[in-house]
DNA sequence: CTCCTTGAGGTACGTTGCGTACCGTACCAG
DNA sequence: CTGGTACGGTACGCAACGTACCTCAAGGAG
């Protein structure tokens, strides 16, 4: 007698919190609608009531895992906020978690509505932002001609860094990696002098 | 009376061709096992004789469609040279085929010799080669610096046109996207002239 | 020419996992 | 008290992977 039929708001957050372990502890494919509702306490009648598939179940437990992410971050120079997003989106993403976001991704591909709630998670307004806001603060400093704040540019590392995630499979970029995007694309591009030296600039 | 039984590399063949085809008409998903048998003329069990998995034949047959792609263009400018390939690898990863690569990697995560056998395809040979020769033209030309020649630079666009198909889950990169990779990044990236408003639609 | 090994063909099956249907039953409202 | 809503339980249909088993054509060895 713990209490009695759990109901609505109660019995979803039950669901959720069920899908989100499954989701952690087995990754996207071992988080089987059985095994959640077996963990939840109820079965799959409740979810499929709220959820009509399997990947918008995942894409709720993954927004229900996923942390109150808090980037940007002031280093005090470019390309230390440059690398300090990056090395935070690649901390992110790294582990099981990158392997769940990929299979969400591959199984929500046919769903428009469910990529666009995908989307919002992955890319969406904050991480922009945060870029924008790196961008903007390198033009107060002088570090940047106001003319780089472009949303291409802005989104550049990430796509970078989205790009080595396609070649890898297993998302675990090297260090070395981000600071090559960072020394040899982001930068030269935008101080516009051009690709002088592969390597970190030695006195600049 | 077209021939007897086939055996050895001729049925082979013909499995990887009839794998290709289900491949590239409803993507990974769609290349059931059966239905590759059927189309091969053939049942499941000359398949799994030769992959002991799906996953491997759906990368030896993404392989085999991949060998078919014939690179390299000289148009004359960087600029020319650079959108050809990025339309042609557009083109060629569109429709399902994209989504291919997505579903490739999520179904071969699990198992490294898959994920080498994906990577080396992928990231692989002849499309850098490719990427490569048109620095080298650009080079020759005066277009660009040498110090233009470099791993990460060649991967520039690829990379880009990779994060454009991770973000979208649908293949499908309108060509505006390919021009702005060029205008806004690439080119001035390598002229190392910084980002004077490549296609200004005000005076800023 | 005759065996005999190899590997292809055919079919059926076991298993997993998604999604659905049906039915009884507990909660809540009136 | 009475009904409607929605949860619980179970069973099912279906697709697809991977396997087992048997038959039979091809092609070489003797």
């Amino acid at each position: 007698m713990t209490g009695g039929r759990r109901r609505g708001a109660e019995l979803e957050l039950a669901i959720l919190r069920a899908a989100a372990e499954e989701l952690t502890a087995s990754g996207y494919s071992g988080m089987t609608m059985d095994k959640v509702a077996r963990r939840a306490g109820t079965n799959k009648n409740a979810i499929y009531r709220r959820w009509p598939q399997r990947a918008a179940l995942g894409i709720a437990a993954y927004k229900y895992v996923a942390d109150a992410r808090t980037p940007s971050a002031d280093t005090g120079t470019l390309r230390g906020d440059a690398l300090e997003l990056l090395r935070q989106a690649n901390a992110t993403w790294s582990s099981p978690r990158g392997a769940i976001l990929r299979d969400l991704l591959a199984a929500a591909a046919d769903e428009p509505a469910l990529l666009e709630l995908l989307r919002e998670q992955v890319g969406g307004g904050a991480l922009n932002a945060a870029w924008f806001a790196l961008l903007g603060r390198a033009v107060a400093r002088g570090e940047a001609p106001p003319e780089a704040v472009q949303p291409r540019v802005a989104a550049l590392p990430m796509m970078l860094l989205r790009g080595e995630y396609a070649l890898r499979g297993v998302p675990a970029v090297p260090d070395e990696v981000l600071v090559e995007i960072v020394d040899e694309i982001f930068l030269p591009l935008i101080r516009g002098r051009g690709l002088a030296s592969p390597r970190p600039p030695s006195a600049d």
